[in-house]
DNA sequence: GTCATTTATTAATCTACATGAATGCATTTC
DNA sequence: GAAATGCATTCATGTAGATTAATAAATGAC
């Protein structure tokens, strides 16, 4: 358990790590995201102050995603162990974004995805790219810029 | 903490439902499943025996799924508070289904998602009708059998 | 066993979103 | 402060999968 600054664009974890850390998040705003085969990016989360943020693998095993820093950020690193221990009820509450974000992505077309985005995380809005946005939609930035075109037009 | 026969067809919680509870399935076969607004069904999950299903949001809020019987079914019902002091290890698995179900919902095509499916859950894909599995990948039953036989063709 | 209902298949058409490319701004870098 | 890089926008075209509909096969009800 540390505490440890990281710079803007600082990658702290990458696929296949092994023996993976969990990182609470003092200041700043972190990320995770897998890459496909086509080199694409797909946001998993973001994780801003008071945020928890990891690959949900155990220790032993390979990891899936990656992790790094959107803005210049300060976190504590700790083993996952020490982890589930310390709060049921936060997973217990991430199990639930994480239901709600898979019914979405099934049966809500990406113009609802955005606006339920935007009224949930308004903060982050403020403070990702646009592209980043639509990596955690599922859909291009062209795509979302376009839709953003429309909303603005009514 | 009660013993619950479950026939077929039978719905256990439906969507709005306060005071949901948790089941572990003793023996058959439940999914839950949310309606959209056209009234169609997203499977959110299947529970096979020795699962546990139960919809991710605190007894006090109307809840987002509903949950019936595949098969007919034994479960043992229990509140929501007696679950995550059983098994914190289980609700980390679980993260690590949900989390590779989002990456693959946005990175992967249909016929890989089904091509996963069928290795991971090949149980399943034996004990329920095909437009359940298209509803738990996301697409229509017509998109799943024409995508079934071009893996036939091969 | 017969009829009714649900399920799976096939095909024609439509649509949301992807892809690729061009352009204008805004940032960073030296 | 000029050049380079990254970001957002717009447009033309392509495509995975939705929708609609018709038919066949399987399952269930009586």
């Amino acid at each position: 358990m540390k505490e440890i600054k990281v710079n803007k664009g600082q990658i702290l974890q990458s696929k296949g790590d092994l023996n993976t850390k969990v990182y609470l998040v003092q200041s700043g705003l972190l990320r995770s995201y897998s890459i496909d085969e086509k080199g694409k990016e797909h946001i998993y989360m973001f994780a801003p102050e008071n945020w928890i943020i990891g690959d949900s693998v155990s220790p032993e095993s390979p990891c899936d995603l990656f992790i790094d820093a959107v803005e210049d950020s300060v976190v504590i690193q700790t083993v996952k162990d020490a982890v589930p221990v310390t709060d049921t009820k936060k997973l217990i509450k991430r199990l639930e974004v994480l239901q709600r974000r898979i019914i979405m992505l099934m049966s809500a077309p990406a113009i609802e995805r955005y606006e339920h985005f935007i009224q949930t995380y308004p903060d982050i809005v403020q403070r990702v790219p646009q592209k980043m946005i639509a990596s955690y939609l599922g859909i291009t930035p062209q795509a979302l810029s376009t839709l953003r075109a429309e909303i603005a037009r009514k």
